[in-house]
DNA sequence: ATAATTTTGACTAATTTTGTCAAAACAAAA
DNA sequence: TTTTGTTTTGACAAAATTAGTCAAAATTAT
């Protein structure tokens, strides 16, 4: 699917670059920027926002991304996920068209 | 709106308790509790099971408004919220509908 | 004004997250 | 099949976040 480790990999893979290079560029180190593309840890903003530039792709697409895979870290192993997700978008629209 | 600390404050308020008896009851500070109700602390679920048992609140609601709040406290901040909303659901959706 | 209750804030303890590093695992090439 | 290069894994320490305790401040009711 559209998780931000398979964007970066597949980005990465495009561009033939080796773990090496990014990590030297984007100050981030091999190891870690590995498990950013294999879902085994989650990024910060910061360094989402370094990937993005780097890599020349739309921020937007991967902030959400990014976020969607914080939501499904914190919920995967919860009952009435759908549900909660639902109140969760009901109450956020809400305040977002109060202001 | 229905989130986790209001349901518990309106249902002590209901039930003419004092933060100190329920603290007393569920084994929980009660400036802690006092916290929960004004939404200035998340509780562990282990917290959210006491407090549906003590109350007799139906679990499933209490536990619903529990990760709703969650959700939007990690994403309160950010830009593309509903978005990343929309993207979390879809692929739970998609990972329930496979097992 | 007094008493009772709730809320706040400072502090410590516990847990979780993050970064670093080296070695293991894997893949490709010789 | 050995050597070389790349990716992945795991242990560890440092940093950051979250949780619990307590007393005092603020609020509310008597």
């Amino acid at each position: 699917m559209s998780n931000f480790g398979d964007l970066i990999k597949k980005e990465r893979i495009l561009k033939s670059l080796l773990l090496r290079q990014v990590a030297a560029v984007i100050d981030i180190d091999q190891s870690i920027i590995s498990k950013f593309e294999n879902g085994e840890r989650k990024p910060t903003k910061e360094q989402v926002l370094k990937f993005a530039k780097y890599y020349k792709l739309d921020l937007k697409v991967l902030l959400i991304a990014w976020l969607s895979d914080k939501v499904i870290y914190e919920l995967k192993d919860e009952k009435y996920v759908i549900e909660a997700l639902k109140v969760a978008e009901k109450e956020i629209k809400y305040v977002q068209k109060r202001k």
